[in-house]
DNA sequence: CTAGAATGCGAGCGAACGCTCACATTGTCA
DNA sequence: TGACAATGTGAGCGTTCGCTCGCATTCTAG
């Protein structure tokens, strides 16, 4: 009844025409997801969007959930390494400017492919890969209960854990919904500025 | 290609038999909804779990689509209902009170079915009636703003439309993760205490 | 009582679509 | 250059599933 699911690729690709397939193939998938949505995302589709035949297809994708999921992981992947790369540098500046920097991360985040991340969150159902988003979830709670904790004495809060996930929560909503109901907000200095204060006030930081 | 989509039914019941019909059909697309997912959502397994013959379905209901679209929206009604009948209520309270109560008034609603808010949320495609998602967002969006501006001179804000997008989006968010990822967490009140707390300080009428 | 409306029934049609398989082509390595 | 692996091809199989249609049953009004 329930079809087989396997996540994990069917075969590696070791020559570089492999691996050029598999980049058109998950390269077709987003552009077929973008344009026509999950309910069009058709395993014969993405092969003839990638100038592919769908045995190839198959070779390096044992089902077409398998393909969704290694473009949500490529997509997280990009995301995550977004913001670690920056995140070095923003760990020891004073709070105020440390939640900025933060939130301005999360902003340009979600800016390197709304129209995928829409779609990703909006419509693909949570399948296998529920785990993989659940994981960016919980590096942003570490990564922000580490940042309160350091400064604990300075901060208006008691439980660091709680705050962390009141935090993170508010800001993840408020970014993904600017990016899904007003795209162009993600732009807005007001937004950022708004969403700062919102972090400041509550941590007992603000300079106004 | 793209199936034909008429989301409004096709007949009305007139005799109370048919809305019995109605009725169980759509109680059992909830129930097969929960238990299967959306993937396992087929006309014939609801109709069969709501005792019904696939032909009386259709008799009611164009397609698989209107059938999900009147779930949400009865769902999305009896929520939107629960935080209504209170709200007059709320209006009038000191600010500190009233916004802990429209927190808890969204806590709430949030608890009125978990589970099929949970597959609603996460496991529907968004289809037509996101529209319908999107209003119960603008209400509550407006209600906020609304309260903002009858204050607006107690308040550390400038902005009532930015400030209130800002809030509605930060509350939501926090009740939605919480239902989501930690449902008893929903009764916890140190929850509530926190994301009053943070709404409090950023509007500048926190007593601590 | 009866005609016609409302409702109920379910076998099965048709199309979409995931996926296989037998075979062809291209690359690698000795 | 030959042998074998890696990769590419696409017709079409099998299944699922949305949905129709012709007919049966139940209700209602005159």
């Amino acid at each position: 009844m329930q079809r087989q699911v396997r996540l994990s690729p069917r075969k590696r690709p070791r020559q570089q025409r492999g691996k050029d397939t598999v980049d058109s193939i998950l390269e077709a998938t987003a552009r077929v997801l973008k344009h026509a949505g999950f309910d069009g995302l058709t395993t014969n589709a993405v092969a003839a969007k990638a100038g592919v035949s769908i045995g190839s297809l198959y070779q390096y994708f044992p089902n077409k959930e398998a393909l969704v999921s290694a473009l949500i992981e490529r997509h997280c992947e990009e995301m995550s390494a977004a913001i670690l790369a920056e995140l070095a540098n923003v760990a020891n500046l004073p709070i105020a400017q440390g939640a900025r920097a933060v939130i301005e991360l999360t902003f340009s985040a979600h800016a390197i492919d709304p129209a995928l991340h829409r779609v990703l969150t909006e419509q693909v159902p949570r399948i296998g890969k529920l785990a993989k988003l659940r994981e960016l979830d919980n590096i942003s709670h570490r990564m922000v209960a580490g940042m309160l904790a350091a400064r604990r004495d300075e901060l208006a809060i008691r439980d660091v854990e709680l705050a962390a996930f009141v935090l993170v929560s508010a800001i993840e909503s408020i970014v993904h919904r600017s990016a899904l109901l007003y795209p162009d907000k993600l732009k807005d200095p007001r937004l950022l500025d708004e969403a700062t204060l919102l972090v400041t006030r509550y941590l007992g930081v603000a300079e106004n």
